[in-house]
Order: C-alpha cells, then sequence, then structure tokens
DNA sequence: ATCGTACTTGTACATACGTACAAGATGATC
DNA sequence: GATCATCTTGTACGTATGTACAAGTACGAT
C-alpha cells in the first residue's frame, strides 16, 4: 500500500483518548444504533485504520465511548456534590443543578442512550449503575439512601420529561416535590 | 420478474397492520437505529417488498411502528385508569400496577426507545408527549396535575432503574414515596 | 367476459458497513 | 546506524442496507 499523507506525530495514548470521546459524541447525536466506525473517524479526524486498530470490534469502540460518557457524568456529579454542599437549602440548589442540566441536550440525551443500551446489553449494565447510582450517593447525606433513591428517580423522570416534551422546567414544582420526598 | 410463489389474500390493511406490529417488536427488542426494513419484513412473515410498498421509506416505518406502540401503551393506561378507580387505595394499587408492568421488558424498554427516538427526531415528540402525558390524565382526578406529573416522573424514574439494574422492585418504599407526592 | 386499478412478489443496484491487511513510518534499543 | 516492535494509513472485500421496479395476480367495475 502506499501511504501517501505523511504520518503525524505519535501519540496511541491521545488517540484512544479522542476516539472514545468521538464516538461519545456520535452517540449522542445519532444514537447508539447508528454509530459507526467511519462517523466516529470523521469526528475525531483520524482514518477508518485508526478505529479498528485501538478498538477491534464496533462493539469495543462503543463500550468505550460509553464508558467516557461515564467518567464525564461522574465529573459532573462530583460538581453537583460540591455545590450542594455549599448551598444553603439543598432543594433550591438541587432544582437549579437541573436546570443548569438541562442546556445541554445532547448531554441528556447521552444519559438515556446509555440507559437504554444497557437495557438491552448485559455487559453494560456496570456501567449503567455506576451513573444511576451516582446521584443517589449524592443525596444519601442529606436525606438517607432511601429518599435518595427516590428523588434520582423523580430527577431522571423529570429530566425525561423535559427533554422530550422540550417545555421549560417547572422549578418551584420542582423543589416542593424534592422537599416532599426529602421527608424523614 | 416471475412471481413463482403463490400470492396470498389481498387484505391491504391487515398487511399495514402487521407491518406497524412487526416494527413495534423489532424496535422492542433492537432498538430503532437497528431496526431495518429486512428485520421487518421477516417478522411479519412477508416480502421485502410489501414494506416499501406501504411504507415508502424507513421513517414512515418506523414512525409506524411507534404510533403502534404509543396505541398499545394507551390501551395499557386505560386498564390502569380503571383498576385504579375499583382500587381502595391509589399508592397500592399503583404499586402494583408498576410491578405488573414491570413484567414485560422488551414492552418497558420500548417506552424509552421511543421517548430517546423523540428527543432526536422532532417529528416523534408529539406521539412520544401522549405517552408522557398519558399518565398524569390518569392520576390528575386522585392528586391534581402537579401532583401527577411529579408522581409519573417518579415512576418514569423508578422503572428506568428497575429496567437497568433488574433488581426487583422496593414496593413499599414506591407506596410511600407515591404518598409523599400526593400531599394536597 | 374484459378491463383496469390496486396489490403482491422477486430481484436488481448503488451505497455504506465491519473488518482485514499490506505497506510505510517512527522511534526506542543496541 | 541497524534492528525491530509499534503505530499509521489507504485500500480491499464480502455482506447488509434502503430503495426502485418490472412482472405477475386478484378483483371490483363495466
Amino acid at each position: 500500500m502506499t501511504a501517501r499523507r505523511p504520518q503525524r506525530a505519535r501519540d496511541p495514548e491521545a488517540r484512544r483518548a479522542a476516539l472514545a470521546a468521538a464516538t461519545m459524541e456520535v452517540i449522542a447525536e445519532a444514537g447508539v444504533g447508528r454509530t459507526t466506525h467511519r462517523a466516529v473517524a470523521a469526528r475525531a479526524g483520524l482514518p477508518l485504520g485508526a478505529t479498528t486498530y485501538y478498538y477491534p470490534t464496533l462493539d469495543d469502540l462503543i463500550a468505550a465511548g460509553l464508558r467516557h460518557a461515564v467518567n464525564t457524568l461522574q465529573a459532573d456529579l462530583d460538581q453537583w456534590a460540591e455545590r450542594l454542599r455549599a448551598a444553603p437549602d439543598m432543594p433550591d440548589e438541587l432544582t437549579v443543578l437541573v436546570q443548569e442540566y438541562l442546556t445541554d441536550r445532547p448531554q441528556v440525551r447521552l444519559e438515556y442512550e446509555l440507559c437504554v443500551a444497557a437495557a438491552r446489553d448485559e455487559a453494560l449494565r456496570p456501567l449503567a449503575e455506576v451513573w444511576m447510582n451516582g446521584l443517589v450517593d449524592v443525596l444519601e447525606p442529606y436525606v438517607g439512601a432511601a429518599a435518595g433513591r427516590d428523588i434520582s428517580a423523580l430527577l431522571d423522570g423529570i429530566i425525561l420529561l423535559a427533554l422530550v416534551t422540550e417545555t421549560d422546567l417547572d422549578a418551584p414544582g420542582l423543589t416542593r416535590a424534592i422537599r416532599r420526598l426529602s421527608a424523614t
């Protein structure tokens, strides 16, 4: 074969990461089912062959993308924890955090894309569980494990509703609901 | 062309419906993104050409499948309304209904598949809204519109959690959470 | 009985896909 | 500077896909 184009500087780890990040973006835009090697390669600005070199199969590539997404979400959650710690009132602050989270629609879609993928593919389940339990862990110090799970579920449902209907969030209503579920 | 196989009896409306139902099943199993004409045709026991005759494009076919799914869900919701009407205690009965709903995992996946698809494709949004508002309408007579929306969101979140973690539902906990959100 | 429209079916075709792989380039080690 | 494992890249190949369409068939209108 004739490799005409000059080769770029070598940086395997950066490539692995770039591919995972690009995969995450493609999943967010097109969905897991429409994620392809070629779309990821184009998004990452890398040749097709790079995808199969670092991730032998498409499933590997998608798993890497979802893992990358969970890491991103985990970082977000750490910020949530810190914001809540500093806030005078938990339900108020949590409502604001949800409002801000809803700003980035592709990111939000990714969350549910991950869940649906995990519901279908057992291998992805641990990944989705990390994400689903993350918020519960953040809330647990404030309201205990059971109420934490309830509030976490409420938020997932409210966020899904906002995602689908594209209506604005009813912030006071959400704050009130969080308060009700927080009762000890 | 030579149409060797004897043609079957004509029944256009039945075919349209069979294709929509088959599409719904394929979506539930494989996801919107992996739904193909050929998979649907095979599932329906019809030749490939039938799919494009009744639904010119793949998007049309998928939209028909999701519409069929919403109709099914709507029928379920009507049963929910009736069961709740006959029950002595709403939160108790609602918990039981959720437990029963979780029995059919593919059906549950379909719900979220619809939501994610609607989040991505504006044309599907009205369809998803019918579904998302459906439960709110059922609950509204009992607790009002605002609490109805909260409880509906809670259930969506709880169901998603059960779908992903595949753990059993904490029935008493769910009943308690519903009661808390029902406060007038 | 015939005719014409609506339906049925098999097949064709261009494209996109996952994956394999050969040929070159790089850079650490000696 | 020669060696060699590792990385890079373009291209190839078999398969699956969406869609088009021609040939054939049923059936109501006439």
